[in-house]
DNA sequence: CTGAAAGCGCTTACAG
DNA sequence: CTGAAAGCGCTTACAG
């Protein structure tokens, strides 16, 4: 058994390397191609010995059986796009690490794509060249075009954070208007009564709902905003929106789209404002990341569970590839009232 | 033209949805599958009329080239593996975040592995079926089997935060000895000789270097650490290792091996030991994560930079790509010593 | 400029 | 149980 093959000193470098194929096991242990790939095969027909003798000269050579090729006859790829913004705050992020984690769990190999909304479109034009078992869309405002491209290659979309209105797309969304309505009640019961917003951009439909949430709920105690400011789901964007809306009016609280935002508002008000929290002015956020809990903020915030929206994310794709024309199924996910020290 | 093909009713369904292919396209433009080829193919001679004709029915029909069977042909599958770790702090996150955007930019698709280290060994040999252009491996403990397996596939593997001594492979990795002696240097100024350490998972070289750096520069000074501590990178880690250390001994300086560590340390000081920052105790940390600059830490810390990190690791690759015999090259990042307000 | 043919690495009926 | 052959979707010499 010759471990190392003489090295490939044409004039031309071949573009890829070489890599050890079927035919290269095949001719090293004595038996045909078939057996190869049948040994590879869980199922397939193939006495004991020779299975063994395969096995093993393909681990001496390193070899193992090539996917893309292997897909060409028709097997899933198990490759899953997935398309996220710009991963500009923490709730991305640890987004992106569950997903991860379930995906890799469950044999799936996620290709990321990632940036602003312009260069994404081209990204993805280009990951449609490979065929994927899915793609996982994140928020964002990938509409109309791409799910025409998908269905057109037959490749099933899943929306997370969206809902999108079309027979056939999977998506999982939580329920963003009862969150913030959770939020608002909570302050209105104690006793706030001047209110400011900061938004996050307005394109968003999750951005349209949680301020329809504060909006209606507020409308319910014949209130309207004292004051709104849209920013960019940053902690810094955060801290400057605190700043116009602290010139803005004299507030007693302020609902923030997302924790970040919250976390940099608070630090604004307490810092510069010189206000404290949550004695002159009460803040409350979105989504529960980690750096809520932290002593220092101690965020009052609505929980966007990322478990269950990953687990669900988990369970569509399966679900959708084990019966690819099932009708669209939409999952909302309920948000839950976390009360800390910020309210 | 038409759009709609009849729905495949086989008593079996096909194992993936049909995709459109370049025989249809042929058959529906009227000219040879070579000539559909030809028109994705930049160079290729191919007569104008014809060449858009195909285009559009391409266009019309959503077809674009099947990459993986293209691959077959030789070319870069564009592919490339990137095996993350646990994804447990901030600074992870970062890396994450601005890899992907560095890879999309240059065509290049991530495939992400993570997870602790007993489910990535199954993930790498997974991953590995697929032709990778490469594979990028962030820190943590995969090593020799690994480098082994993917040379006996040709696929090249990059190494971050890590060196590795290997004729072939390359790596990039911050001095992490000497952005600790920075720091350490920087408490000695400002007058601090009780010195406690709070220190990552020991398996890691990274914080055997940190480790190093602020042993030595301390014995430069005559000094030894009054304590030290093990934990796990993460902000709660940090907290519950500075209860520890506290509990052992009066310190007035506190190194962390990172940064979220020490925004921990710093909270549960400040918090639960009633220790005013940095008057009472100094506290540094290692990355520069965004949170090390909000106004609640200001904390000193150790710049390992993500852009210059990332940067390299393309580079890397590019040249890797270009040039596959080419020896291993390894990259050290300078370190940088950012002073706020903890020290 | 163009089509028919070979071949990339694999799996899977097909015929022993 | 097994090998030779066909075919997956593509690109690229080859021969017009």
């Amino acid at each position: 058994m010759t471990r190392d093959r003489p090295p490939q000193d044409r004039a031309t470098l071949p573009r890829r390397p070489h890599r050890v194929t079927a035919a290269d096991v095949a001719k090293a242990a004595g038996v045909s191609r078939s057996a190869v790939s049948r040994a590879f095969t869980p199922g397939a027909y193939l006495d004991d010995d020779k299975r063994q003798r395969v096995l093993e000269t393909a681990m001496d050579l390193g070899y193992r059986p090539n996917a893309l090729a292997a897909s060409l006859q028709g097997a899933a790829t198990d490759l899953v796009g997935v398309v996220i913004g710009e991963l500009g705050n923490p709730y991305d992020s640890e987004w992106v690490a569950a997903l991860v984690l379930a995906l890799n769990a469950s044999g799936k190999w996620p290709i990321f794509l990632g940036g602003p909304a312009s260069g994404l479109e081209a990204s993805v034009t280009s990951i449609l060249r490979y065929p994927l078992d899915a793609l996982i869309v994140r928020g964002g405002s990938l509409g109309e075009t791409l799910i025409d491209n998908c269905s057109k290659l037959n490749i099933p979309v899943i929306f997370s954070g969206r809902v999108i209105s079309h027979p056939a797309i999977d998506c999982v969304a939580c329920r963003n208007q009862d969150g913030m309505a959770m939020a608002v009640q909570l302050l209105l019961e104690g006793g706030r009564r001047t209110f400011g917003y900061i938004g996050g951009p307005s394109a968003l439909s999750s951005e349209t709902e949680r301020l329809q949430g504060v909006q209606e709920k507020l409308a319910e105690a014949d209130l309207k905003l004292a004051a709104q400011v849209t920013s960019d789901y940053s902690f810094s964007g955060g801290r400057g929106a605190m700043q116009q809306l602290l010139a803005q009016a004299d507030l007693d609280a302020v609902v923030c789209a997302n924790d970040a935002m919250a976390l940099g508002a608070m630090s604004f008000a307490r810092s510069d404002g010189h206000l404290s929290v949550p004695e002159d002015l009460a803040v409350v956020g979105f989504d529960d990341i980690a750096m809520a809990s932290w002593p220092e903020f101690g965020l009052t915030t609505v929980r966007n569970p990322l478990d269950k929206t990953v687990a669900e994310i988990l369970r569509l794709l399966e679900d959708r590839l084990a019966t690819p024309h099932r009708p669209g199924e939409v999952v909302m996910i309920e948000p839950e009232l976390i009360k800390r020290q910020s309210h």
